[in-house]
DNA sequence: TCACAATCATTAGTGTACTAACTATTTGTC
DNA sequence: GACAAATAGTTAGTACACTAATGATTGTGA
């Protein structure tokens, strides 16, 4: 019976697990880690659109900017790392993929020679209308209701706010 | 009206936003994926760890390695893995790094000479009593309700069971 | 028993993501 | 106008996380 696995249990449960017999709960256990769930749903969300993406030459992150860019077309390494959340240092050597890769283009900017404009090609527009059929792919691969994802969203941006706020 | 087929189609509803003047939505804005919120909430969660675990020289998947062994202690690469929900290729220089703090040991399992045996050192168990303020410290941290909490972690577990069920 | 497939871990290579340190430019102030 | 302070981006170094390929061991069927 012990012989049960923590895999069969499965990685997070629905109800906390009591430490013991006097009903405390164990707050190391790792079903109960809230950074646990989000790490593993936010790993598994991003394996979904990895095989969706492929096809665009996209990774999960390279996706992000290019909606940030489809959104407001030339904009500041900096005015992208605001939008993403992303350092420049993490963003710098991934605006130069999306470069390589023909998306867009990196200029100074003539009036602040200091600050990088960063603007979509044709191709970097183009590319647009393939994309719209995303997300309805990864709804559908879910398999979740609307409700259900919405509901989530909320409670996610909750948290966002939460470590923003602290 | 137009309205509701639009929000209805949107890959995350509620406060979902107008692409433009029909009332349609636009599948493609940032604010309105589920995977963008996904991957803020995860990066700040864990920015949120990082300060907390400095001090027991752990990063944030090296925590949560330590929660699977305090759980149950002698475990394989293997097991770990399905766990945790992670490549032995990414597990295994992180046992490594873990190894080299002291606080677990690798070892090749007598009976199966292909399974690595995880253990825990005394300097691993006992770390256990440092790390139980950790959670209380994150929750404080965050400033949200154990039932705020409690509900992402719900949602988050339907998101895993979706991923894992395609 | 002996080829052979399945299993387990490691290695190599790519791509985020962070901090810290650095360069270059602009701005503010005396 | 000179110069310190602030701002923008890049580089270096560390650590995840994945796929693909490799090596070693185990178990199985002919």
């Amino acid at each position: 019976m012990t012989e049960q696995t923590a895999a069969a249990r499965t990685a997070i449960a629905e109800t906390s697990t009591p430490a013991d017999g006097d009903g405390a709960v164990d707050l190391l256990a790792l079903e109960n880690q809230v950074c646990f769930a989000l790490a593993v749903a936010a790993r598994g969300v991003i394996g979904v659109y990895r095989p969706i993406l492929e096809p665009l030459g996209l990774t999960h992150p390279q996706y992000l900017v290019m909606l940030a860019l489809w959104q407001r077309n030339p904009r500041t390494v900096r005015d992208l790392g605001e939008a993403l959340q992303l350092e420049p240092a993490t963003l710098s050597p991934l605006l130069k993929r999306l470069e390589a890769q023909g998306y867009l283009t990196r200029a100074r900017n003539p009036h602040d020679e200091r600050a990088l404009d960063v603007a979509l090609t044709e191709s970097g527009r183009a590319l647009r209308e393939r994309a719209l059929s995303i997300p309805p792919q990864v709804v559908d691969r879910l398999g979740m209701s609307l409700d259900e994802l919405g509901a989530l969203r909320d409670r996610l941006t909750e948290v966002i706010a939460a470590v923003q706020r602290g």
